[in-house]
DNA sequence: GCGACCCAGTGACACGGATCAATTTTGCGG
DNA sequence: CCGCAAAATTGATCCGTGTCACTGGGTCGC
């Protein structure tokens, strides 16, 4: 699955850099906090900052001025945001939990890559890793019902854990957010989680936190090719 | 809206280049012609070019092995193909009209950015840019309805014809492209096409030309922000 | 410890889009 | 220009998801 081979890499900026260059990328960061549901970036907000997650978990978004929203990504420790963005951002980030990252001026980053190579290279990577998960959505969005969504959404919550095989699933987001990730209203979230409990594919211990029983039929539904 | 602002650009890898640094990009790259029909890339296969498309149209496709098909572009003279790609091509691209094309080797390309900023930069922008296209199809999938996802792809063809003022669009691809595109099926986009036409929105004048007779309406519809 | 509120789950019903089927139109090869 | 096959349109019906309404459960403040 594209999801599973383009998120397992984990590459970072600080990819295969020396310990001289890794200092020097670090002297550009910020180290910054910010509590639940703050908001650390406003849609049509110029793109000043590149941002690392390194602790807590938040919420790409975009809203619309008839109100719909969409949800773009959820963001975990080791995700950028803004690294492949142009002038403006064009989506919203707010904390679903307290948060902690590092805050690298854009403009000055970029000049950095100029002279080290391998930063251009990972900046590069995580670009394409990021495409790669949009386009894996817009498959989702375009292609999949609305079970198929919520196991591609457990796979790619699964995929991010690394190769860790206890298959516990924190939800941190809300159903609103969820059925705002995958372009379905919250009862439609909420009957997908009830159906495949009543088939045994997943197990519901409570509205957080989900089992996956049958990582095969998951996968299997969560596949764009 | 988001898909004007960063379309409208139409940067291109030579902007902004001396017209020594011109020649050299242009030394990388090979002519080839398409006929239509041929598929220029196979989903999966590595990715070891980057290619212009300089006349025809081409459309780019992920397909799933149960059968089901999503188009991700319709790919325009002046669009890159592969420039945000990393080792493999997550879709297939086909022609839908005989094409010419420039095609790069990805690993010189690559190198070659070390050495001009300037190419370097407009390569990121133009990653910018397809993120941009990728998202805002993301909202359309995930938000809109069927004849509004019409007026999206109405509007992103408009938009780039660049400013001209004649809205009479050309449609390229069959009504099968355009419904994978939009995530509907064949009859659902000939049912929006004629409600659009009902209401006096765009006239039809044979099914791959359509005029827009109410250009705000249309935006509207296509508007994510 | 209690009430209020927010979130999640579920049922009944409505509606948009999918599916199935028939017809018309378009485009292409001869 | 004709004939045929593919593409597009249109209609009838079905199904999945949305909408609306209600209930239950957890959490927080008082």
């Amino acid at each position: 699955m594209t999801t599973a081979r383009t998120t397992s890499e984990q590459i970072t900026i600080y990819s295969g850099l020396r310990d001289e260059e890794r200092t020097r990328v670090d002297d550009l960061a910020v180290q910054k906090g910010l509590q639940a549901n703050a908001y650390l970036i406003h849609q049509h907000s110029e793109a000043s900052y590149i941002y690392m997650l390194e602790k807590g978990v938040l919420i790409m978004e975009r809203s619309s001025a008839s109100g719909r929203r969409q949800v773009m990504a959820f963001i975990y420790p080791g995700n950028f945001i803004g690294i492949a963005q142009n002038e403006y951002y064009e989506f919203s980030v707010k904390a679903l939990t307290d948060a902690r990252l590092r805050e690298i001026p854009a403009k000055a980053f970029i000049t950095l890559q100029d002279e080290m190579p391998t930063l251009k290279e990972n900046v590069r990577r995580i670009g394409g890793n990021i495409l790669a998960h949009t386009l894996d959505q817009v498959f989702a969005l375009g292609q999949k019902k609305a079970h198929e969504r919520i196991c591609f959404l457990l796979q790619q919550l699964q995929d991010r854990k690394g190769g860790n095989p206890a298959s516990m699933i924190d939800l941190v987001m809300t159903r609103q957010d969820i059925a705002d990730y995958l372009g379905l209203t919250i009862e439609t979230v909420s009957r997908a989680f009830s159906k495949l409990k009543r088939e045994g594919i997943i197990n519901i211990h409570s509205a957080h936190t989900v089992e996956i029983l049958r990582p095969d039929d998951v996968r299997e539904m969560a596949l764009s090719d």
